[in-house]
DNA sequence: AGCACGCCGACT
DNA sequence: GTCGGCGTGCTC
């Protein structure tokens, strides 16, 4: 944080006329031989630093890798995020931009023929990171170190490769090809060819391999004509376009009433000067995205670019694929499935204004498309827009700000928006376009609430209400297909010993170890430890253990049993590790291979199945006890999401909800899909308990592998809070330790401030951030609008 | 992050 | 008198 901040250094004579604001450069940097990397944010200081300055190193661009709009963006999302200035300048690039710095080991001096073999394998140099590890090394390179024999070296280097294709030019004009045809022997059968086709391509760049198969004539030709100075062979940056599978097939589809009531204000819009916010609240299935895509073409016809985010590329294939079906290769794609040289040469298509309409994850926020006109944002309030780590900013936020800059339009899309948006909207903050009815004319299913308090338990527990499993029955007979959530994966969620009660933890977390059948393990949903399913208790070797829970493993295996002619494909983050199984399992449904889908959160959203006419949710009170204020917000939003999976076409759809809270606000409205209802209750509920969208939430966290020390960081931040000047209605909770005290054996403190408008609040946090050293293993850290609090 | 400097205790 | 561990401050 001392670092925080510019510092000056002198333009090289070599490098005259060629520094330019937003390239990055190599300087030197404090009094070892450091080289770092750096940004270039300004080359006309207003105060210039007052003493010797050093000479930058190298350039590591050609041309600026961020324009001054990102530059300007970059100095908001710090102050506003409390973080580091160049780790926003970072946040904006390509994984590949950002400089890896290689730390290499170099022998000063004469040292024993063996070390040099042992250590450095016969070469001349080692990299650090490569042996840091292995403290045998370490400890004999500290020793040479001390004895002056070795050095350590920086290097940074670029990582940006981008693929270069050779490619031809037409290096004369027609004439002059005209003369040369009529010189050369009869016989060159071939060089004439090349001849012809160059008089042709006249102004033309063509790649190599192209020109080749157009001619049917051999590289040597080519060749030829190259050393007779006929064509000009040049490199060609070439792209690597991700999802190279086939177009869809682009529908076109007529609006109705809201449709076009709401393309029409957003039109009107986006040919204005100003940067106004929609709110388009749709129901499930009522063609919100068709009102995105007119909205892009309006941005596109008035020579204007459109971003479009959605919360998760895996989850939303249908969406990509039909703004790549609309406007085709004017469209790039960035998300984080992409390796990291499909997303850099995604994001130079941008950068050199190669293509119109991005679609992408949240940092594709950041793309560097210039004259913007339109930004959407699909499913507004999904928590993915939030970055959980530094710089921890909200998408959202980004939108707006970048649209001001633009004089853009930005759409926020949902059929349950957050609270805080649906606020905005209500008081006229934002515009609100409604949706209300869905484009095939069918109502909404229709949810019906089953009280499993009240199901007959003769013959043990079963996770089916006897509805449930009749419904499920019916649509077996009738070859539709069904959709059932349950949030929680694994077979068990805990294990305890019948005869002293111990449960099974893990030893890097507060947390119980869920049971796993399929792995035959023992896993921590948080860490990722595993271990072997005991057979006896670990404390008191009683064989009496138990495991309790529910998970999706466990309602497989009772499916199997309970429908044996099911065929049933389940879906949670362990079928869908591996790359590509998503759209595997999804497609097998789709093809109907399979009759139920059974998963957790990951199945309930944007799936658009014709065939789907039940859905099921096996335990609708999950979530709903979370230590969280927005644990009904994420209940209700849930629930009215994967209801919306039921009866999309032209068939009826149910939706049966199991719960042992029947009577829950949450449930009661999500049943009559009264999202005005809900809101009405939850802002009062926010209102007397002082959250959002009333009060602004920021969390303070430090954590340590010593309990005591993370305590005591957060005890005097908690005691310079209480000293500074806060605002009368700002509140602050704790300190406390986190709800789950420790995760990944680091233990967790917090303090959640709630406040409206207190600017020495701000002012304090931001000296807090400053301040606040890390030391050795202790971190503190400032989430403003934290999602979570767990 | 990494380095130098200075203070302080332990050892020669 | 000297060495090394550790806390603090600085890096254009």
């Amino acid at each position: 944080m001392q670092t925080n901040r510019p510092y000056t250094y002198r333009v090289p004579e070599s490098l005259t006329n060629q520094v330019m604001v937003g390239m990055r450069v190599i300087v030197p940097f404090g009094r070892g031989k450091r080289e770092v990397q750096g940004f270039v944010v300004d080359t006309n200081p207003e105060q210039p630093f007052d003493g010797d300055l050093k000479d930058i190193i190298a350039l590591m661009d050609l041309e600026p890798v961020l324009n001054p709009e990102m530059i300007a963006l970059s100095r908001w999302l710090a102050k506003t995020t409390y973080s580091f200035w160049i780790s926003c300048l970072y946040a904006m690039l390509p994984n590949l931009l950002k400089a890896k710095t290689h730390r290499l080991v170099r022998l000063t001096d004469d040292v024993a023929e063996a070390e040099q073999l042992n250590l450095f394998d016969g070469q001349d140099s080692l990299d650090l990171a490569d042996v840091q590890n292995d403290p045998d090394i370490m400890h004999e390179l500290v020793k040479l170190r001390r004895a002056g024999k070795i050095r350590i070296e920086y290097q940074v280097e670029d990582r940006a490769r981008a693929k270069m294709v050779v490619a031809i030019q037409p290096s004369l004009q027609f004439e002059d090809y005209e003369e040369l045809l009529a010189a050369v022997p009869k016989n060159a059968k071939a060089q004439k060819r090349l001849l012809v086709y160059l008089q042709q391509q006249t102004g033309q760049t063509i790649p190599l391999k192209l020109a080749q198969q157009q001619t049917g004539l051999s590289p040597a030709t080519f060749t030829l004509g190259e050393k007779r100075g006929w064509l000009k062979k040049v490199k060609l940056e070439q792209y690597r376009t991700p999802m190279t599978k086939s177009l869809e097939r682009d529908q076109q589809v007529t609006l109705n009433t809201d449709q076009q009531v709401a393309v029409d204000a957003l039109n009107q819009a986006i040919k204005t000067d100003q940067s106004p916010v929609f709110l388009l609240k749709g129901v499930t299935g009522s063609g919100k995205t068709e009102v995105y895509l007119r909205a892009i073409e309006t941005a596109l016809a008035s020579h204007q670019t459109a971003l479009m985010l959605v919360p998760e590329i895996s989850l939303t294939p249908q969406m990509v694929g039909r703004v790549r079906a609309r406007f085709g290769k004017n469209v790039a794609i960035l998300h984080s499935a992409l390796s990291n040289g499909e997303r850099y040469d995604e994001w130079r298509r941008i950068q050199m204004g190669l293509v119109d309409v991005v679609v992408g994850t949240r940092s594709a926020i950041f793309a560097p498309l210039k004259k913007i006109g339109l930004i959407i944002l699909d499913e507004e309030h999904e928590v993915s827009y939030k970055q959980e780590d530094a710089p921890r900013y909200q998408a959202r936020e980004v939108a707006k700000w970048r649209a001001k800059y633009h004089h853009a339009t930005v759409l926020l899309g949902s059929a349950t928006p957050s609270l805080e948006s649906y606020a905005r909207a209500k008081t006229g903050n934002y515009h609100l376009l409604t949706l209300p009815h869905r484009v095939n004319q069918q109502p909404l299913p229709p949810i019906q609430i089953v009280d499993m308090r009240q199901e007959p338990r003769q013959g043990g527990e079963s996770n089916f209400s006897q509805i449930l499993l009749a419904r499920l029955n019916d649509r077996l007979q009738k070859g539709e297909q069904s959709i059932l959530l349950l949030n929680r994966r694994g077979f068990s969620s805990f294990m305890m010993c019948r005869d002293c009660g111990f449960v099974l933890k893990c030893p890097n977390c507060d947390i119980s170890l869920t049971l796993h059948l399929s792995s035959h393990s023992m896993k921590c949903h948080y860490c990722g430890h595993e271990e072997a399913i005991p057979r006896f208790c670990p404390n008191c070797h009683s064989q009496e253990i138990r495991y309790y829970g529910t998970g999706t493993e466990k309602v497989q295996a009772e499916l199997n049993k309970l429908l044996p002619a099911a065929r049933i494909i389940r879906m949670d983050v362990d079928t869908t590790r591996r790359k590509g199984m998503h759209e595997k399992l999804l497609q097998q449904f789709g093809n109907h291979q399979a009759d139920i889908l059974l998963g957790t959160q990951m199945i309930a959203k944007g799936l658009d199945f014709p065939q789907v006419t039940l859905v099921g949710v096996l335990n609708a009170d999950t979530g709903l006890d979370l230590p969280d204020f927005r644990a009904s917000e994420r209940t209700f939003d849930l629930l009215s999401q994967v209801s919306g999976r039921a009866g999309r076409a032209d068939k009826n759809g149910e939706v049966i909800i199991q719960t042992y809270n029947p009577d829950n606000y949450v449930l009661q409205l999500a049943q009559k899909n009264d999202y005005d209802a809900f809101f009405a209750t939850e802002m009062r509920i926010r209102q007397q308990a002082q959250y959002p969208p009333y009060f602004y939430t920021v969390r303070l966290m430090a954590s340590d592998p010593q309990e005591v020390v993370a305590a005591k960081l957060i005890q005097a931040v908690s005691e310079r809070l209480k000293t500074s000047q806060l605002a009368t209605d700002t509140v602050m909770l704790g300190p406390t330790p986190r709800p789950i005290a420790r995760t990944q054996n680091r233990y967790y403190y917090q303090i959640v401030l709630k406040y409206r408008h207190d600017p020495t609040l701000i002012t304090t946090l931001t000296q807090l951030a400053h301040e606040t050293q890390a030391k050795g293993n202790l971190r503190f850290m400032i989430d403003p609008d934290p999602q979570y609090f767990m």
